[in-house]
DNA sequence: ATTGACCTTCCACTTACTGGATGGGAAGAC
DNA sequence: GTCTTCCCATCCAGTAAGTGGAAGGTCAAT
């Protein structure tokens, strides 16, 4: 399958697929006259996986470790539990944060008026003195 | 006053002021015979300007849209709150992803007995067949 | 005259791609 | 046999918002 075939069935785009080639996430065979890569059934599942693992935040790095994981038939599903535990981990401290800029920043905008007058609350935070 | 004490008084590194000088968010004065940046309480106030607006997530090109308002005496707050409040629905659409990829990863993390056989439902989820 | 602490610019690196330029390969229409 | 149209390949550049480092100028004090 050519990875034309390969970005339809995965729904990731060529570009992203050949990224993850040259990264060595995914070794599709080449076709030894044209140089085109060739993916098989196995190469898909593994793109599946890493588009399934980005959507959980999970960096190229983190990816590559799971992957090897995955590969090893001899691994103990502790180390699995902790690269993905640290991540919750991750988006907690994100969540948290964001939670309370979002907060903040609302509470900002619902007290400026957003009228034609200059006089604005927004402003006034940002630029004001204390922290 | 110079950039060092400029970071010293902002919280920001001396680095990152030289870069939104570069992009035109500061314009301190340069000395005519060192070249060296000479920053005013002026310029500090739209350096902490940056700071601020920064922690909220706001880009360098929003931070620029916000100072530009900032600087004149002729503005809407109606402009202010546009961008603020275009901010906030981000920021909650954020939330709602990060949170719910979260929760999905959790409840992976808690089925994973995380023991030293290689069964594990986390690595499952990621190579399973279905979305 | 030489430290040492400043300052300057410029270049490279980070993340995870995306877009574009350029060129080759395969297949059907003429 | 060539034209067109896709598809594929590589390589370069750019994105956001800086950070790190190298090379070199300035200034005050020793």
């Amino acid at each position: 399958m050519l990875i034309g075939e390969a970005s339809r069935q995965t729904g990731l785009s060529a570009k992203t697929i050949r990224f993850y080639s040259d990264e060595g996430l995914v070794h599709p065979r080449r076709d030894p006259f044209t140089g085109y890569r060739s993916f098989t059934e196995t190469d898909l599942v593994r793109l599946r996986f890493l588009k399934k693992a980005r959507r959980f935040n999970f960096s190229i790095k983190d990816c590559s470790e799971l992957l090897s994981l995955y590969d090893r038939e001899d691994r103990s599903s502790s180390d699995v539990k902790t690269i993905a535990s640290k991540k919750v981990r991750e988006l907690d401290t994100k969540l948290e944060e964001l939670h309370s800029l979002r907060n903040q920043l609302l509470s900002l905008v619902e007290r400026c008026k957003g009228d034609h007058l200059p006089d604005c609350p927004i402003l006034d935070a940002l630029a004001g003195e204390r922290n």
